[in-house]
DNA sequence: AACCTGTGTTAACGTGTGTTAACCGATTAG
DNA sequence: CTAATCGGTTAACACACGTTAACACAGGTT
């Protein structure tokens, strides 16, 4: 699952870039590593990561300048500094340009990817898993639709992608129905609850094409989806 | 034009707030100056000011406890905490929080100026000069036009350009209605919030001919440009 | 000045989504 | 068996959003 993630590292000390993306890799995430912010820009442009880890003092380009450039394209990926230095002012700096958390060298790996897993579950988790199988079906949560085999996709809403995503996520074990609710609709309440059973019936209706898929109901604990 | 501006100080030292609320007034800024964090949230709530200067140890209610209050009504609001304390871990917290900026007392008034400056000029006009590519098209923000593949330049007007850009720097993930409104139309009345549904409805139409860009609604919430 | 032209807002009407209600059958406790 | 409860299904509903067109207005042109 984290081999998804695509970490961009600037770093120009040979040695520790070495060890800092070797480390990230034995957690399964994928790294690229630039020696300089100017490569970094050019790599930031190309791939498109999920998640960055900027020296800010390099050559040819600074981590700041370079995250001020980033920024200008994206507001929202996680942007990680490292540092020697330890003045307020530079924290401050750093914050201001729209960084997420800071790291003064020198730290410790396990610090790092605290950090790392803190900001991309912030962030990150939610779009994570993008698109899935089901049966015979392909289904792409971001743009919320389901297509059978080479059909038309069907549209989802909302709602329906959603459950559909934590039914699938949970596939072929029973999900508490309560959890479900607390966590799409934020309290389990009655009116919710029926309102959940409508949304479960549009769903079976959608997925009736494969046979083989089923959303079966646990009298009193919940839903498990088989496939 | 910056009469406009409204700040709102919370600083408990009568003497220290005078001083800067009258110098900023010099400035042609509107100042309220509250003595404690209760009653500069109250404050807030009623007059909706365009920045927040927060003393980080007040009476009754800190800096930091009601700069969290705030972000749960507000996510863009520009903060700058003023502390005498200088430890980074502090920092750290302030901008975990959401504050913008941070000044260590003592500061001087031209400190303050520009940091506030900097940050209107950031909410209020963000400057851009970059291209950006969303999908099969090239997006000029500077010069307005959305190019697909080879063909010829679509000109964008004003409002469309800017709407873009912002779903664009946070693509694949939810924009909420009412912070595009404000940010775009400095309110999220009705009326602007149709006027943004028109512009969607455009902005669709243009990006129609690659069919992996969607702009996707998010009931109630907002909207999520996927590709 | 009168006339276009392009832009953004407002209005009017249509569609889609999520919630609530109503009615039903199935399951289980007493 | 009967009553109570849970869930299935459908439809009614309110309202968020989509779409189109009319409108107001600022800038430029003649």
């Amino acid at each position: 699952m984290d081999k998804d993630i695509h970490i961009l590292l600037a770093e120009d000390e040979p040695a520790l870039g070495m060890i800092i993306k070797e480390s990230l890799e034995t957690r399964n995430f994928k790294v690229t590593h630039c020696l300089d912010g100017q490569a970094a820009w050019e790599n930031f442009q190309k791939q498109e990561p999920h998640l960055l880890v900027l020296d800010v003092m390099m050559p040819k380009k600074d981590g700041f300048s370079l995250a001020k450039d980033i920024r200008t394209m994206n507001d929202s990926i996680p942007i990680i500094f490292l540092t020697a230095k330890s003045q307020t002012q530079d924290v401050v700096e750093g914050f201001t340009i729209g960084g997420n958390d800071y790291l003064k060298k020198p730290f410790s790996m396990e610090e790092l990817i605290v950090r790392i897993n803190n900001l991309l579950n912030r962030v990150n988790l939610q779009k994570n898993s993008e698109i899935l199988k089901i049966g015979q079906f392909t289904f792409d949560f971001p743009k919320q639709t389901l297509t059978f085999q080479n059909e038309e996709p069907l549209q989802l809403t909302h709602r329906e992608a959603h459950l559909l995503l934590h039914l699938v996520k949970n596939k072929n074990q029973v999900l508490d129905r309560s959890l479900i609710l607390n966590k799409l609709w934020g309290n389990d309440d009655f009116f919710n609850a029926r309102s959940m059973d409508v949304f479960i019936t549009k769903l079976r209706k959608k997925l009736i094409q494969d046979s083989n898929i089923q959303i079966i109901n646990v009298r009193g604990y919940g839903y498990k989806l088989v496939c």
